[in-house]
DNA sequence: TTGAAAGCGATACCAA
DNA sequence: TTGGTATCGCTTTCAA
């Protein structure tokens, strides 16, 4: 068994309290020389304070619990990193739930960490349904999104503007003298990732006079390159006078690489491609690709240190939009 | 507050002990009736037992600590997938820790996970320091290393065999026709991805006879993609009779495509690259990736496995080589 | 400056 | 089938 202040307390020939006094610098409360016959007595025993008994007196588990659709994506490996970090400057640990977007596998997760008594949460990437909020809310600790809002539910959020972004990828384009110009696009249900990024790219194409030239959303089911691939394929088809073309994410737009290579057409000479997200595949890509950068590991910090200032303050916190920008490489060209 | 047991005790008209044979489902100790007042109670109050009382009193956390030096890698992400895979199934959680590949805050980590009581450790992807070991060995719980392993400490590891593998990826090379090979590898000092994937090129050039033929090892600090790029300019430069080369890491042979396709040589016709890891990177790149696979997902998970089966029987378990294999896709050309 | 003791929310033993 | 109670390892009053 591991040693207990009771035993460090023997060993020092004082009481726990002092013991406990002495571990957590309480102000005052012993002298110097008890202090270091204290010391002595930790360093020779070994011990370590147990956190566990600690947060059943404090109701402090010094953890949170972090919600994703899939451990294993890019993106998420960013926010995890960015989180990550954050939460252990401030003495915090975090646990990874990955949920696979599943609605069961989630709501057993949050009921996991409620037991678990985590102080916070943070839900990522992901539509927060109805029955996740109500859980969450059931918990009574704070919560914040990242990479994605609610509408219906006041649970503050850290995310870029989908809309923005994809309105100035869209008009980078434009400006660079496209006229005929598609996107790749997930699904218009997709109502965080999908449909803003569509109206967004719609959006610049109405207030430069650009539509109404044929079909020029093509939507996947996801954001994969496989979609990517595909829907470059689609859109090559059925309307082949596209110069330039947008995608929603940065897989998307490698499959588009892959599969205009495949049909030798050639970027950025024969079509632009311009992604989104900035992770680290669009510096690997051939060519390396333009794309509208997310700054996704600011975000995991940010969404953690918003939700840490709830934990500490009580006040509940406000949204922040986080700055997209373009990264240009070289998929586009200037026509 | 959350309601305790006590309140559902209160709630139901029964004792505190009652409602706990009820919740661990004891054998027997109770009437069907009662139990159905009880459950009524728990869930008109909304009663959630509190794990970290449980943990307390069990001295059972159900948690364990995954330690990684960089949580956003790309292998690291699929060993973490397959790691949080199987501690979930097994009513567990994981805390993920990045190290950055420092002592100290490796160190800190081990400090905090020990008072967490972690129930055990997942040591990823770099090299097992003595300081490490020790504080693992403090700790009393059980460890296995995952994607490194340890000549000088007793901990069981789950990996691919390095040198079998890259063995295999030379010889590959050959078979296809090649005689003049090169390899781009991270450091010779780096005894465990390093040295061993060199060693095991060389052993297969040494065994086709291959050997002599001027320079073929081209060695980084890392495995990156910048990594690659240099390292193949330099191998094009020293040695330009090279028709194929094989990369120590998916991330480098990529740096190489994207070195290759700038100096205008032509993957594969001009040159055969051969990677390691097959990351999802590997399909996107153009052309897609022949590799040698690590099974990093399963890893993860075989070594959550191992964790649990000494975490259950108390017994230590026994290292496991997983099996590598090479993925053909269109880097190499047959000669 | 120090110690005794109550209590955090559970589990499990011993009686009833 | 039930309930009372000691206990897990610590923090925190309250007294001394």
């Amino acid at each position: 068994m591991n040693p207990t202040i009771k035993d460090v307390a023997k060993q020092a020939n004082v009481s726990i309290a002092t013991v406990s006094r002495i571990l957590n610098s309480t102000s005052a409360g012993y002298s110097e020389k008890t202090k270091e016959r204290v010391q002595a007595a930790i360093k020779e025993l070994g011990y370590k304070p147990n956190a566990v008994a600690r947060g059943l007196i404090n109701n402090k588990t010094q953890t949170i619990g972090v919600l994703f659709p899939d451990v294993s994506g890019m993106v998420t490996s960013e926010l995890l990193y960015g989180i990550e970090n954050v939460t252990h400057r401030l003495g915090h640990s975090v646990i990874v739930c990955n949920t696979s977007s599943q609605g069961k596998k989630t709501l057993d997760y949050l009921q996991l960490l409620s037991e678990k008594r985590v102080e916070g949460i943070l839900f990522a990437s992901e539509v927060l349904k109805d029955e996740y909020y109500e859980a969450i809310e059931a918990m009574k600790v704070p919560a914040v999104l990242v990479s994605t809002k609610s509408q219906k539910h006041p649970l503050p959020y850290v995310k870029v503007d989908d809309r923005d972004a994809s309105y100035a990828a869209a008009s980078y384009l434009i400006e660079k003298g496209h006229r005929r110009i598609g996107m790749l696009s997930g699904s218009p249900k997709d109502i965080i990732a999908g449909l803003p990024r569509i109206e967004g790219f719609q959006a610049a194409l109405r207030d430069y006079e650009l539509l109404d030239q044929g079909p020029s959303v093509f939507s996947a089911e996801g954001f994969s390159y496989e979609d990517g691939m595909e829907m470059f394929k689609k859109l090559r088809s059925e309307a082949e006078d596209i110069t330039a073309v947008f995608a929603a994410s940065d897989e998307m737009a490698v499959g588009a690489l892959a599969s205009a290579y495949k049909m030798n057409v050639k970027t950025p000479d024969d079509i632009s491609i311009i992604g989104y997200d900035n992770i680290k595949i669009s510096e690997m890509a051939i060519p390396p690709l333009t794309t509208v950068a997310q700054p996704l590991r600011e975000m995991g910090e940010k969404a953690a240190e918003l939700l840490f200032e709830t934990l500490k303050t009580g006040e509940s916190s406000q949204n922040i939009i986080m700055p997209h920008r373009i990264v240009e490489r070289e998929s586009v060209k200037e026509l």
